[in-house]
RNA sequence: GUGGACGUAGCUCAGCUGGUAGAGUCCCGGGUUGUGAUCCCGGUUGUCGUGGGUUCGAGUCCCAUCGUCCACCCCA
């Protein structure tokens, strides 16, 4: 290392960011509205490791996935075993039913949140360390509970006041349907391989699948004539969409079927939805999921149906900032003003008195001194509606004086042991003004 | 991994065809020797991202490098 790079200033790791208090209440509104809303439903929260067996991953999200191929934060412990930091959720839940005994026939409707990792090029809404809020529900057949998962995230994006998302969803069929279907189309771009772009001929070899999502407008015509998904679903399949169609439109959830909506996870299966938002630029699926019914069984455990979404915190943020920036929370209720020595040293006792008589109010002491002007500018800036003042002058008379910060009523004098009532009067008031 | 734009005070940014670094905000002090937010006055803050080159002289031009953002790819 040359010297000077010892001086350089430290750096945070590319894509992975602060959350800083002036943002933090944007992330509270969005945390408790889900939890309250998933708890409202039966889901129980549970916490699984960050980090698994890379195989893990490996077998789950699927070999040739770009998440797995390219954008995993892999690693080699010390005693040699391949390790890595989760790129999404599914994965470590099913693999903590399986490692706990929960499957044996058993229902479980769970939720998990927390940070993931992908080694992706950082851009809107999208980094390196990024966080989710992961819903499963497995021993399921459905198709009732891949409405009652769109029926609560529809549920929550109304609770944040979330307007800009709209609803597609898609079926995949069972997996042997799809091979069949991806057989046909294989052969119908094979056909066409002269009109196919760049892209679209690479993707033709790895997920042929993925030729139907393209941008390019000059492959519009030939995606537009190609074979449908949805016309080759197996029946099973084809009752349990129209079974979720149709409940959608009875609970009046507004949807659009896209044919082309394809997931970039192999476990897969029938059901696939997705909230996309214009709002956020390129990055704009705010939550998608999606059925795994093979999932389980492709990991060891006893087959089970599955299904399950995740939601991007950092996108949802965005949208509820962009719709009106929650304003940071205000520190404190009342702040105490001292002045001199002995004033100083009681009001520590005072502060603590306060909090015992107070519990729910957030009192601030100042501390580290300063004359009244800055003082009072630090209350004004805790966001406190009530300051308390205490000087040697009040101190020797044994009172308080209570001064309303947020209205022009004047400020009066308490005697020091009604002073916590004196305090719960003042901040009354101060809510109706 | 590929492409484009941008790095100047803690923060937001100005700085013309190269000629001695600016504003607002924040913070501190004063006006108000014990009363905030408003107003007035004053003050501090810079390796101009980093390294090299051209030049009498580079924040400005050239090259490299690091970083950020946006987009492609992919996805939450």
């Amino acid at each position: 290392m040359r010297e000077d790079e010892l001086t350089e200033q430290i750096q945070p790791v590319r894509g992975m960011n602060d959350v800083l208090p002036a943002e933090i209440a944007a992330w509270h509104i969005i945390e408790t509205a889900a939890r309250e809303v998933l708890t409202a439903y039966g889901y129980q929260e549970m916490r699984v490791p960050l980090v698994e067996r890379t195989e893990l991953f490996q077998r789950a999200i699927g070999e040739y996935t770009d998440v797995v191929e390219k954008e995993m934060y892999t690693f080699v412990d010390q005693g040699g075993e391949s390790l890595t930091l989760r790129p999404e959720g599914t994965a470590g839940v099913m693999r903590a039913l399986i490692s706990n005994g929960m499957l044996r026939g058993q229902r479980h409707k769970l939720w998990c949140t927390g940070p993931m990792f992908r080694h992706e090029r950082p851009q809107k809404g999208r980094y390196r360390q990024f966080h989710q809020v992961s819903v499963e529900a497995v021993g399921f057949p459905g198709p009732d509970i891949d409405i009652e998962l769109i029926a609560l995230t529809a549920r929550l994006w109304k609770r944040l006041g979330i307007e800009r998302v709209r609803l597609e969803i898609n079926s995949l069929g069972t997996p042997e349907s799809r091979r069949a279907y991806r057989e046909k189309l294989v052969e119908y771009l094979r056909a066409h391989h002269d009109e196919l772009d760049a892209d679209s001929r690479r993707r033709l070899e790895g997920n042929p699948l993925r030729v139907l999502d393209s941008k390019n407008p000059d492959m519009r015509a030939l995606i537009e004539a190609a074979p449908v998904l949805t016309d080759h679903l197996d029946g099973e399949s084809r009752e349990h969409f129209q079974g979720l169609c149709a409940a959608l439109e009875a609970l009046g959830i507004p949807f659009r079927v896209n044919p082309r909506l394809v997931r970039g996870l192999d476990y897969y299966s029938r059901t696939v939805f997705e909230w996309i938002t214009d709002a956020l630029g390129a990055q704009d699926a705010v939550c998608s999921g999606g059925r795994y019914d093979g999932l389980i069984g492709q990991l060891g455990g006893e087959s089970t149906p599955g299904i399950g979404f995740a939601m991007g915190i950092e996108r949802l943020v965005a949208l509820l900032t962009q719709a009106g920036a929650p304003a940071a929370e205000p520190t404190a209720d009342v702040y105490i003003v001292v002045s001199g020595e002995r004033a100083s040293a009681y009001g520590l006792q005072l502060a603590e008195r306060l909090r015992d008589a107070l519990p729910e109010r957030r009192v601030e002491l100042n501390l580290g001194g300063g004359n009244f002007k800055t003082q009072f500018r630090r209350a004004d800036r805790s966001g406190a509606a009530v300051a308390v003042i205490l000087g040697e002058d009040e101190l020797a008379r044994g009172v308080a004086a209570v001064k309303p910060l947020r209205h022009d009523a004047g400020q009066s004098e308490s005697p020091l042991p009604d002073l916590a009532a004196a305090i719960q009067t003042a901040l009354a008031t101060a809510v109706h003004t």
